[in-house]
RNA sequence: GCGGAUGUGGCGAAAUUGGCAGACGCGCCAGACUUAGGAUCUGGUGGGCAACCGUGGGGGUUCAAGUCCCUCCAUCCGCACCA
């Protein structure tokens, strides 16, 4: 039988025997594990599709092994912007497309043997599911956290289209390399901002990776500080900073160039310097602008704001290193405590002023770091801390300033002036102005037949029968909007669709939610964690503000995997020709060895190179089972015994490999047990052990080292023993068998059945250890003099300190380490290590 | 620039969280069995003849540092219209 001969077997018992429902009526065990479901943009998975996916389905084997009833679903991302490019380049439509690589996909899962019970598929493209992708946006534009309102989009100038940033190359259309201007548009944006504060609080309550939570916090930014009003003319100009104390150190006012205020207050005479500038920074990306070794340009408005303290007039300038977007918009120049600042004013001779001094009263500036206050009147010698909140209050009392939080957080830009994504279900009245489609008229149908190339018209303005619908208010003619949502929409609210897939009246039922979720463990990547998981923790916590939801944290549990690149170190991609296709190896070796490979290849959340020598790996690995199976799975007790009847061949649903006959021993098994079996006995629990708590977090490469030592030990207890105890090592094998079932799923299945058994490995119990296997008498430490290892000894494992300092310093190798010097000091660590000091 | 990570033998990687660095595996070396071996099995394998030296570099804390602190270097990832 060829690999895939005996993984094809495998999956057809599976299937016909249903091994990857879910039982809908034990709730008390399920268990839903959610894998990001998948983008079907490429044709085929790639090999890190494979870690991703394969390694997860081996931790939800192991799950169900352990007695989760496994809810493992998977569904296809199927909208969204790589799909209808590669429609327009191959002049084909991104349904049809969309169908195709679903198909592929899903018969790649298949062979790859992954549990998803595809009764639960979705797909987010199919009115089925967008119908109620376009309820969630109702229900967000109701409660009044779906608005609409004017925002920059890149636009190219030729193709009259708007354009992704990634389709902007150095500032020029990746297609005609036009230089892209910003276009300010009416665009849907969905109130994250109001959710900052609970979407911060609530990662203090979920056991997600340390690390996303601080990238998380960091991209949700929030920073307490001042809010300062600068009067300039009969405007107010609102600054927002977080350095206070450094208020009599202005020197400049500087305005984003998007500032709404920037037409009002420039003078005439400045009126085209400021108006080019504006056009240039709207070339640059913001990562550029916000950059502090990037030259610091600007150009003064020739207005002036008034110091609210002082009084003194501070000139008013535009630049695009501060940014529209954060704050208000607008900052204080403190150059003697800014490093931007600093060289701003260096470049355009405004006054450094030193207002703080951190360590001497003439050091270098600028000084970023917080001091005392010098040259600011009354609060000179106050601590930054302190003079942050007396200047704030001071700054209260005539009402130009108050103490206030910001976020770096932004509302979430939800419209797409494109055509394969979900139609946004509102309707533009003449007379009612922004009307939303009425729940019974979902979906609004993506029309199939639509022009979506780039040519200036958004592609569903292109369809008449489209757009021109009745007002369902006031019954008269009006126009849908053409815009489509972003594609994170769709992913924002899907693991709560799941458990309700085929419900037509809902988008997800409230019982079997609130019996389903939240999610128990989500695995996926780490680019995912500032956008999409913050997107799908908004929208939770919203649906859980509207009373759809009991719960505000959608992933209890998050795992993030590595990145496998190719055998050349680099990301697999085309342009390094060093991509690996999973499929090449499946049809030659098998599933299993290529998830073997990955399993114990790398550490899950770290990834690492492809190497092609883990497969040959995996299937020595396979051979060394397969050959213990073989000899062990026909050692019977006696004829008659229980084991003997399940391996009848007869009483099997499927056809048992053909091993040796069975080897009958007399009556009992052989009851030799002295240490070489204690010492089998122990590594085979410790193995079992170690092993269980390794896949617990993920750490699969330990977990099947465990089983590699196990593995070994029998090696040596068979070469060692005069008299072999059956029993043990059947169960060694047993427990073998059953320990790796879930990183080689197929085979495990074989090893099964030549161990006599006739119903799937995945309906038996991962073995846990037996503890009382795991005392021993002694205990391996090492000894040290003044912190160097002189030797190790075996001590009682119970042996009180005393007594092992006793015993160390009898050692022959100690003493003569210590010859003469007497010991001043003793430390001992409980079974790891003895240190004595001498002088 | 901001934010997050990583750096350990020839290679993939481990290290009970401050306690015997290199588990397990690949590769390599030697041996066994073989007509044969790119199959299998057994043993060895961080460097150095040795004293000793070894976890990106430099400093520090400690009886003890891959692990904690400071600093520097290198590489990778994300940065809001790719998903």
């Amino acid at each position: 039988m060829t690999p895939l001969e005996l993984e094809q077997k495998w999956q057809k018992y599976w299937k016909e025997n249903n091994i990857a429902a879910f039982d809908e009526t034990d709730l008390e065990h399920k268990y839903y594990l959610l894998q990001m479901f998948i983008y079907p943009s490429a044709a085929r998975m790639h090999m890190g599709h494979y870690f991703n996916y394969g390694l997860a389905d081996s931790y939800a084997r192991f799950k169900k092994m352990c007695g989760a009833n496994l809810f493992q679903p998977m569904g296809f991302d199927s909208f969204g912007l790589p799909s209808e490019n590669y429609a327009l380049k191959t002049n084909t439509h991104p349904q049809a497309n969309t169908a195709e690589n679903i198909k592929n996909i899903e018969a790649q899962y298949n062979s790859m043997g992954a549990l998803y019970d595809w009764n639960y598929k979705l797909t987010t493209s199919e009115p089925d599911y967008y119908k109620w992708t376009q309820w969630v946006f109702l229900e967000l534009f109701k409660a009044g956290l779906a608005y609409q309102k004017e925002a920059a989009v890149n636009f190219c100038p030729k193709c009259h289209t708007v354009l992704a940033n990634e389709q902007v190359v150095d500032g020029a259309c990746e297609r005609c390399e036009s230089a892209v201007e910003q276009k300010y548009m009416k665009q849907w944006f969905f109130k994250t901002t109001a959710y900052a504060e609970q979407l911060l609080n609530g990662l203090d309550t979920i056991d997600w990776p340390e690390n996303t939570k601080l990238l998380q916090r960091n991209w949700i930014g929030k920073s307490q500080g001042s809010a300062i009003w600068f009067k300039c003319g009969n405007e107010t100009i609102e600054v927002f900073t977080t350095r206070a104390d450094t208020l009599f150190g202005v020197s400049y006012i500087v305005l984003a160039p998007e500032h709404g205020l920037v037409p009002k207050i420039t003078i005439p005479a400045q009126k085209s310097a400021v108006n080019d500038y504006i056009k240039q920074a709207g070339l640059k990306k913001e990562i550029e602008r916000s950059s502090a070794t990037e030259e610091k340009t600007g150009v003064f408005t020739g207005a002036y704001a008034v110091h609210p303290l002082t009084q003194k007039e501070v000139p008013v300038w535009i630049a695009d290193y501060c940014i529209a977007s954060y704050g208000t918009g607008a900052v204080m120049g403190v150059p003697a405590h800014d490093e931007r600042d600093y060289k701003f004013a260096q470049k355009y001779k405004l006054p450094v002023n030193r207002v703080v001094v951190v360590n001497k009263p003439n050091e270098d500036l600028p000084t970023t770091e917080y001091g005392k206050l010098v040259n600011s009147r009354d609060f000179d010698g106050l601590t930054s801390d302190e003079a942050k909140l007396a200047i704030t209050t001071e700054l209260a009392k005539t009402g130009a300033g108050e103490l206030k939080t910001t976020y770096r957080l932004r509302d979430w830009s939800v419209s797409r002036q494109r055509y394969w994504g979900c139609p946004i279900p509102v309707i533009h009245c003449p007379h009612c102005g922004v009307v939303p489609v009425p729940e019974e008229q979902l979906p609004v149908k993506l029309p199939m037949d639509v022009d979506f190339k780039p040519d200036g018209t958004p592609p569903l303005a292109k369809s008449a029968d489209f757009v021109n619908c009745i007002c369902p208010k006031c019954n008269k003619p009006a126009k849908r909007e053409v815009e489509t949502l972003d594609t994170f929409v769709c992913s924002s609210w899907y693991f709560l669709r799941y458990p309700s897939v085929g419900r037509n009246d809902v988008p997800f039922d409230k019982e079997i939610t609130k019996r389903m979720l939240p999610v128990d463990i989500c695995i996926g990547g780490r680019e995912h964690a500032c956008m999409h998981l913050i997107f799908a923790r908004f929208m939770t916590m919203a649906l859980y503000d509207l009373g759809y939801l009991n719960f505000k944290e959608p992933f209890k549990r998050l795992v993030h995997q590595g990145m496998i690149l190719g055998p050349d170190g680099q990301k697999m991609s085309k342009r390094f020709g060093n991509v690996v296709n999973p499929d090449d190896y499946t049809s030659k070796y098998g599933s299993d060895a290529i998830r073997f490979a990955l399993a114990f290849g790398f550490n899950f959340t770290m990834g690492g190179p492809w190497s092609d020598t883990l497969i040959a790996v995996a299937q020595r690995f396979f051979d060394k089972i397969t050959k213990l199976c073989g000899k062990y799975g026909s050692v019977i007790a006696s004829p008659t015994s229980e084991a003997n009847k399940r391996s009848n061949p007869s009483a099997s649903s499927h056809t048992p490999s053909p091993t040796a006959p069975p080897l009958y021993l007399k009556g009992e098994f052989s009851v030799v047990y002295g240490k070489l079996e204690k010492d089998l006995e122990f590594t085979l629990n410790d193995s079992i052990k170690r092993a269980r708590d390794d896949i617990e977090v993920f750490s699969f490469n330990t977990a099947l080292a465990r089983y590699m030592e196990l593995i070994n030990a029998i090696g040596k207890y068979e070469k060692e023993a005069k008299e072999i105890n059956y029993k043990l090592v059947r169960q060694c094998v047993t427990s073998l068998v059953l320990g790796v079932a879930p990183f080689a799923p197929h085979h495990a299945e074989e090893w099964w059945s030549m161990l006599g058994n006739i119903t799937s490995i995945f309906k038996a119990s991962y073995p846990g250890a037996d503890y009382s296997k795991l005392v021993q008498d002694t205990v391996n430490i090492a000894i040290q003099v003044n912190s160097k290892i002189i030797v190790t000894i075996d001590v009682p494992t119970n042996a009180a300190e005393e007594e092992v300092f006793a015993l160390a310093e009898a050692t022959d190798k100690i003493k003569a380490a210590i010859s003469g010097r007497t010991i001043v000091k003793k430390i001992y660590v409980k079974g790891r290590i003895v240190n004595l000091i001498v002088k």
